[in-house]
DNA sequence: GTCTATAGACTGATAGAC
DNA sequence: GTCTATCAGTCTATAGAC
């Protein structure tokens, strides 16, 4: 009972700093003091800080991909296997923007820890990262399923960029809090998500290759 | 002029270096390794590794501000002041879109330098950094111009959209190519730039609220 | 200005007492 | 399982010869 408390601790902590100055600037010695647990648990839970790193990862990584699914399949359910494109997409983009931007603390730790490893590739991380591109293709899949006449290369693109607003968002919320001078509220969540949605459909509906040859031009 | 040369091949060396493995993972004796110099030459030219960040960041800060407004007013002198949005938005991430995904290498290293300056707000970096408000702030300006009507808000949130697309096209280029196998072509410079341009301009200037709310119910 | 050599302070990991 | 003590390695920064 005891060694689990121990670890649980060093877990929370270490997720907690690591999100939010990173892994190369946390030391074994921070997340013990955070803890309040000794320098030698950490080894002797996890055997390194490395295997620390990826157990946090694996462990949130599954529970993202879980959630972001299960409201997929929700949605697809209920159209008969055929969600609308807005649905789809703030299935994917909505669990993490939540998570990070919401009132819910811990849930908040632990997307933006996500965040924090999507940032920085340290090596225990990037070897594991690459099973999230076969979670990704599901995505990829049911918004072909919701635009059927949409050619493949959009449907990536669409997908690349909802992800990049969503994580840029969570991501510099403080320069764009600035920028704005509090005019954009970033903690109006649901606001967050519709415009992020809203950008990505529109993106993938209404971009017929006049608009592009016209910005060309320009 | 020997002095010069030193000078240089550390700045060459820090920025291809810091641009590739960030800054808390390149040390300065890997510096020193990759410029032919010797490691005491960094602290007599530079006084201390954060000086040398801050110098490296400054100079190609300077440089893609000039860049991007050099751009920007070009277009709005031609257009009397006023250039229509998709020049705006293409005077803002074309610049590093360009320097970091097009075949000139010694600008990509530059821009790829910025982009992981943008990631790793290490401090030295941290301070300078603020000043870029300004910057945005001027471009925000040429986006009213351009969209008289445009709420301030969605004028922001634009902004904010337009620079999370480039920059992370930049960052995560390889998962979209393993994502999309090979279909999105980032060798395509000039079509990245269209599509981050087109999705920015859409996202600005199609944002009735009935989207905003068919979004929310669906 | 450029070098060698090293100081001084960190890091992750471990041995061994309890 | 938890602790203290410490190892061996790394880092930045600097003193001093040339």
């Amino acid at each position: 009972m005891a060694t689990d408390r121990t670890r649980t601790a060093i877990l929370n902590a270490a997720e907690r700093l690591y999100a939010e100055r990173g892994f190369s600037d946390v030391t074994l010695r921070d997340i013990v003091a955070e803890a309040n647990v000794n320098l030698a648990a950490v080894n002797y839970h996890f055997g390194s800080k490395d295997e620390l790193i990826a157990e946090l990862f694996v462990t949130r990584s599954i529970a993202t991909n879980r959630e972001r699914l299960s409201e997929l399949k929700a949605v697809e359910d209920a159209g008969g296997g055929r969600a609308p494109i807005e649905s789809v997409m703030r299935a994917l983009v909505g669990p993490t923007l939540r998570g990070c931007l919401g009132p819910d603390r811990q849930r908040s730790t632990a997307a933006r820890f996500m965040i924090r490893a999507s940032i920085e590739a340290v090596p225990p991380i990037r070897k594991i990262r690459n099973r999230e591109i076969s979670h990704l293709r599901r995505f990829a899949a049911a918004m072909r399923r919701s635009l059927p006449g949409c050619p493949d290369v959009d449907i990536y693109w669409g997908l690349h960029f909802a992800l990049a607003m969503a994580h840029q968002t969570i991501r510099d919320s403080e320069r764009l809090d600035k920028l704005s001078e509090g005019l954009c509220d970033l903690n109006d969540v649901d606001g967050i998500i519709n415009r992020v949605v809203t950008a990505s459909v529109l993106a993938l509906t209404q971009r017929p290759s006049a608009a592009t040859a016209r910005a060309q031009r320009a």
